[in-house]
DNA sequence: AACACGGGGAC
DNA sequence: GTCCCAGTGTT
């Protein structure tokens, strides 16, 4: 018997599971098509427990699509500050002033997605949760609890690959009645119960539909390949000169990040690495590298190299930091003016958000 | 199809 | 240290 033919008696297994077992997650407690559309973007590849107290805080703040259209995006960036991936809040922000403007609203989920920060999965968690939609939300859990329940051992190149796979089984057995429940309860049974590391068969609901449940490599499934992490190293350059910070300018012939400023490189303005321990080390993640960056406090050169340039601090305001160094560019930057950046939403405001180093 | 985009939790 | 998380947009 395969999983599709027994997908009554898996529907009603999820579903009484899921009545009784799952967490009172605000959205779910008292919900509406606002706070489902935030905390689903909220909820991109962040754990859920990492973004509740930030959901907790928008709400106040921005308690629907209204106060948040008419809010600053400063301010919206502001209190996503932590959450990483900017561009949500930004697309969030976008959403809610198209949203508000919108008539008729939208409703099915060609209309949910081409709105910004939605894709397929955050349109089909939208209509069927918000208008009952039968459309299967295909995430890694859900990839994970079909290719156990199928024990589907193959390697998938990505998990786009993957996602691509289990989408028509997903749709299979969604329960049409109550598609938004059925979805989270697929969800709900990843995160806490067919979890990446021992998963807890013993309480799983479907385990006796489970084609994985007794085999020793469930934990191993799904196979999908990742690219090597490479790692890169990056030192660079603290000047300060009568309060003033020196800054090498992206040339306008890069590609991504022309005309913008960062930290200088090390190599570029000292000969010998200093002995004293950088003033910030900070890691950070793209895809498949990771890069470290340490930050030197060093000495100010004789001449000012090429393409580096002196940036006084009251026009600071008025260039762009790359992105990836601008929240501890600023930090520092902080440090010797004493100034506080309100308008950077990625300044961190209070002592206790610096890191040790300066404090 | 591959890559950029963050920061933290869990092991 | 590693992997992964209620993915999307761009190239």
């Amino acid at each position: 018997m395969s999983l599709v033919q027994q997908r009554l008696k898996f529907q009603k297994s999820l579903a009484s599971w899921y009545a009784q077992s799952q967490r009172p997650l605000p959205w779910r407690t008292q919900p509406s098509l606002y706070r489902t559309v935030v905390s689903e973007l909220m909820a991109q590849q962040t754990q859920i427990t990492t973004m509740l107290p930030y959901f907790e805080r928008w709400m106040r703040r921005f308690p629907d699509f209204t106060c948040l259209a008419d809010a600053p995006v400063d301010e919206v960036l502001k209190l996503w500050e932590g959450l990483g991936y900017y561009s949500r809040a930004r697309n969030l922000h976008k959403l809610a002033r198209t949203w508000v403007a919108a008539d008729p609203k939208p409703r099915t989920r060609e209309q949910w997605q081409t709105m910004p920060g939605i894709g397929p999965y955050t349109s089909a968690a939208i209509v069927s949760i918000a208008f009952n939609e039968p459309v299967a939300v295909v995430d890694g859990n859900v990839v994970r609890i079909l290719a156990r329940l199928t024990h589907d051992t193959r390697s998938f190149k990505s998990n786009g690959e993957a996602v691509k796979a289990f989408t028509p089984l997903a749709n299979e057995l969604i329960y049409p009645k109550n598609s938004g429940d059925h979805n989270q309860a697929m969800m709900e049974l990843g995160a806490t119960v067919c979890t990446k590391h021992q998963p807890q068969c013993g309480i799983c609901p479907v385990a006796r539909l489970c084609a994985g449940r007794h085999h020793p490599d469930l934990a191993q499934i799904p196979k999908i390949q990742r690219k090597a992490t490479e790692r890169v190293e990056i030192d660079r350059a603290w000047v300060v000169r009568k309060g003033a910070v020196l800054l090498h300018q992206i040339p306008a012939s890069a590609g991504q990040l022309a005309g913008q400023y960062e930290l200088p490189k090390l190599d570029a303005l000292a000969p010998v690495k200093p002995t004293a321990k950088p003033i910030l080390s900070k890691s950070r993640s793209i895809t498949h590298r990771r890069i470290k960056e340490n930050i030197f406090r060093i000495e100010a050169p004789k001449r000012t190299p090429h393409e580096h340039k002196w940036v006084a601090l009251d026009e600071l305001e008025s260039i762009t930091l790359s992105g990836p160094h601008r929240r501890w560019t600023r930090v520092l930057l902080q440090e010797i003016s004493g100034a506080r950046f309100l308008g950077d939403p990625c300044a961190p405001q209070d002592e206790s958000d610096w890191p040790e180093s300066l404090r």
